[in-house]
DNA sequence: AGCACGCCGACT
DNA sequence: GTCGGCGTGCTC
């Protein structure tokens, strides 16, 4: 067995299969599957991973494996099937598809430098480039006098050489710490002999001959309000010992979590636990849907049942949508198993992200909680794995490998042979009809732990409140409460749907809008540097002060951003204080959950946001929830809109009146007799399941069929067009005569980058080669790609369909 | 992808 | 001659 299988790390899909190497003497003992290698690839070093050990290889002279970068494997056998899995599913590359099971660290660098062989003197070009240095990246001969030739003949002699480099990015934090350098007898006799005037230093030799072990540097000096000099006088004279040592980044304080025990569960809640307990306890498969309206204790069960898996001696994976925007929820699992806890989520630095993966990977932790990639968490004995908010698009990985957690969940779940959890309260119409079917188990959750009923939705038509001669973006009824809330001294959250977030520039005379000069998409108007940016390609431009088409100056922005709606709300309430919450004020790493803590402090009266402040979050003195514009997502040219609409009123009502105080939801809308609107304000999942569905049925669109989406991208029109056609072509002769293929369209946002996009969309019910032909189809403009700079890229279940 | 190799026109 | 640009094929 001394050929290893490497896939190496070159993303392009001629190298998409896997390489022979032959494993040295050294290395045929500790090399195992998992590990990642650096190779040679034709004249350059590049990282690999193992995916096998095999025999002997089809391939007459294999090279050696140059070097192995792990001392255990990186990849368990079964993450290393999931990605085969991955790559395949998704028509990705197997490398994209291991590198996203891993924390960015692990990624190689690769380094590229010029080193002087010989002592002799060079050409005075040469002499000058080197500068006394042995070696010189290879990139500053771009800068250099030095001519390429000059440089292949120096190679020629021998007298320099081009040496590849592979670098691991792997940081390691290091604390100094301090220990004696004797036994406690010994330092107190040279306590006796030392100098009076050394006063600092003999009280850390009596500290130290009292406590006889390491302590922090850092801690010590603090502790004796002394500085580095007094510890190096007592290392010089040979009594202590500094040393570093490796450390987890800890971003959570553990100790800092209030530890709670298991609730007592409601009837429903046990009968809906039941199942799941048995299958952990059974180690049998199944995929539960768990619906359970807001705020009907779906968390408890979660930890519950977690709590069997980890007495069980198992792992357990709990996915959430973007888990630092619900500091809640990690106080929730911390709270309850400590530091048994791992949490992966996108606000940590790539370091905090290896160290807490470090930890899933040493066994050290039971339960991780994080965003969609840690589904891949390194466990082998996983007991549950549970999907959060199961509705949320954010576990649809929206560049390669596209895959969405939910499929990769229930595969490792297959693996395992542990129950996956999808808990929502307004689970996606696949699930439910799914669950329907009984492929999914259905529980159901109907009523709130604390008895309250959901808060009542009024639903304010907006045209009315224009034809009365209200032109702001508060209806009256909405502005009444908000002061009636400030007067009794409760809160309101306001939110703006993203859509409206940006502000576009409009000339008042002509109409004319301004758009970006590489992209078919407005700009946006941001007031902070008065400039106008492209959210595609960040194209900056700063505002101008005159129309561009007509030279009018009542060119001005238009839209409803957050920045506008703050400044409105300041107009016609001026008493209100309000914290606005979007991506400009929740950039910088721990401006999120000090904005928060803030409202919960009260030191606001009005939480206004996008999205972000729809999920998760729990303010006991919030008696008022806002929808500005409940229908600025309806009319998107994507099939889920009404779903996604229903979603967020769902989700964003739950967030009144959690507690003692009853809450109200106003919902300000210009479609109110829309179906998706009327049945999120009653609350009606089960009715709205049954008319988005007729609708899905009637025009073919999931769960009803499946979709798989093609984009081509050009910055030729005619090319982009044409080479989509001629896909469409060639797949129309492949495919069943139920399946349907649309297109060529150009896609939502025509151009971007300067390159136009087209795209084309397959509907099928039952395509059991689809991928295989796909595949074939694409491999058909492989040369295309490489050569004219064509991009194809393939999404087999699209969400957003941009 | 990234590299070498080879062909070719342009330039000292 | 020789420099440098670009198209092509290969990487165990």
């Amino acid at each position: 067995m001394n050929v290893a299988k490497v896939i190496v790390d070159v993303p392009a899909s001629s190298i998409n299969q896997t390489f022979d190497y032959s494993i040295p003497e050294r290395f045929r003992e500790m090399l195992k599957p998992g590990m990642r290698v650096i190779v040679p690839f034709g004249p350059r070093k590049i990282m690999g991973y193992v995916v096998d050990r095999v025999g002997e290889s089809s391939f007459n002279n294999l090279k050696e494996i140059n070097d192995i970068l792990d001392i255990t494997p990186v990849l368990t056998p079964e993450l290393l099937d999931l990605g085969k899995w991955l790559a395949e599913d998704t028509l990705s590359l197997y490398i994209t598809a291991f590198q996203a099971m891993l924390p960015q660290v692990l990624k190689a660098n690769y380094k590229k430098e010029l080193e002087r062989l010989s002592n002799d003197s060079l050409s005075e070009e040469l002499e000058a480039f080197f500068a006394d240095r042995d070696h010189v990246a290879y990139d500053e001969l771009e800068n250099a006098m030095v001519s390429f030739s000059q440089v292949q003949k120096a190679i020629q002699n021998g007298d320099i050489a081009v040496r590849y480099l592979v670098k691991s990015r792997v940081t390691k934090k290091h604390v100094a710490f301090v220990k004696p350098a004797m036994e406690p007898h010994l330092l107190a006799e040279a306590l006796e002999d030392m100098s009076g005037r050394a006063r600092k230093q003999k009280e850390i030799l009596d500290y130290f001959i009292d406590q006889n072990e390491e302590i922090e540097l850092n801690k010590l000096l603090k502790k004796f309000e002394t500085t580095r000099s007094t510890i190096n006088a007592l290392q010089a004279k040979g009594f202590l010992v500094l040393f570093k040592k490796e450390i987890y980044r800890n971003p959570y304080n553990d100790d800092a979590f209030e530890q709670t025990t298991a609730l007592e569960l409601t009837d429903e809640q046990r009968e809906a636990i039941e199942p799941i307990k048995q299958h952990i306890n059974d180690t049998e498969h199944d995929v539960f849907l768990l619906h359970g309206v807001t705020g009907s204790g779906k968390t408890e069960i979660y930890l519950q049942a977690i709590q069997d898996v980890i007495d069980k001696g198992e792992e357990a994976i709990v996915l959430v949508p973007e888990i630092s925007l619900t500091p809640q929820m990690v106080r929730r699992f911390k709270g309850r198993f400590g530091s048994n806890v791992a949490v992966l989520h996108s606000a940590l630095s790539y370091g905090e992200k290896y160290d807490e993966w470090r930890r899933i990977h040493r066994k050290e932790v039971q339960v991780v909680v994080g965003a969609r990639s840690a589904v891949f968490a390194p466990f082998e004995n996983i007991g549950i794995i549970i999907i959060d908010e199961e509705h949320e698009n954010s576990y649809k990985q929206e560049d390669q490998p596209r895959y969405h957690a939910r499929d990769a969940a229930i595969r490792r779940g297959e693996n395992h042979q542990c129950p996956v959890i999808l808990g929502s309260a307004t689970p996606t119409l696949e699930s439910y009809a799914r669950a329907q079917k009984d492929v999914y188990k259905l529980a159901v959750l109907t009523k709130r732990t604390n008895e309250k009923a959901m808060p009542e939705v009024d639903i304010v038509d907006m045209r009315e409140e224009l034809h009365s001669g209200n032109r702001t973006m508060f209806s009256r009824r909405l502005k009444e409460n908000i002061e009636q809330r400030i007067r009794r001294g409760e809160q309101a959250v306001l939110l703006l749907n993203r859509r409206g977030y940006s502000t576009f520039v409009m000339c008042r005379d002509c109409g004319h809008v301004k758009e970006c000069p590489h992209c078919d998409i407005a700009l946006t108007y941001h007031k902070r540097h008065n400039q106008l940016k492209c959210h595609y390609c960040s194209y900056e431009e700063p505002m101008p002060m005159y129309c561009p088409s007509c030279s009018s100056d009542l060119i001005r922005f238009f839209g409803t951003g957050t920045q506008r709606i703050e400044e409105a709300l300041s107009q016609l309430i001026p008493e209100a204080r309000v914290l606005r919450m979007d991506v400009d004020t929740t950039r910088r790493k721990g401006s999120h959950e000090k904005l928060l803590n803030q409202f919960a402090n009260k030191e606001a009266d009005i939480l206004l946001g996008t999205q972000m402040i729809a999920k998760g979050l729990d303010f006991e003195n919030v008696t008022l929830v806002g929808v500005l514009t409940a229908d600025s997502m309806l009319h998107l040219p994507d099939f889920r809109s009404g779903e996604k609409t229903f979603q967020l009123l769902t989700q964003v009502s739950g967030r009144a009146g959690r507690h003692e105080l009853p809450g109200e939801v106003i919902v300000q809308t210009y479609t109110p007799e829309h179906y998706s609107i009327e049945l999120a304000s009653r609350y009606e999942y089960l009715q709205f399941y049954k008319q988005e569905m007729q609708m899905r049925k009637k025009f073919q669109y999931p769960p009803f069929v499946f979709l798989a989406l093609i984009t081509v991208s050009h910055q030729n029109h005619v090319t982009a067009v044409q080479s989509t056609q001629e896909i469409v072509k060639r797949l129309w002769t492949l495919l069943q005569s139920e399946s349907v293929i649309l297109g060529p369209t150009p896609s939502p946002i025509a151009r971007v980058k300067d390159r136009y996009r087209y795209q084309c969309m397959i509907k099928y019910k039952h395509e059991p080669e689809l991928r295989t032909l796909i595949n074939q189809v694409v491999r058909q403009f492989d040369d295309e790609v490489r050569k004219n700079d064509l991009q194809i890229s393939v999404d087999m279940q699209p969400y957003q369909l941009m």
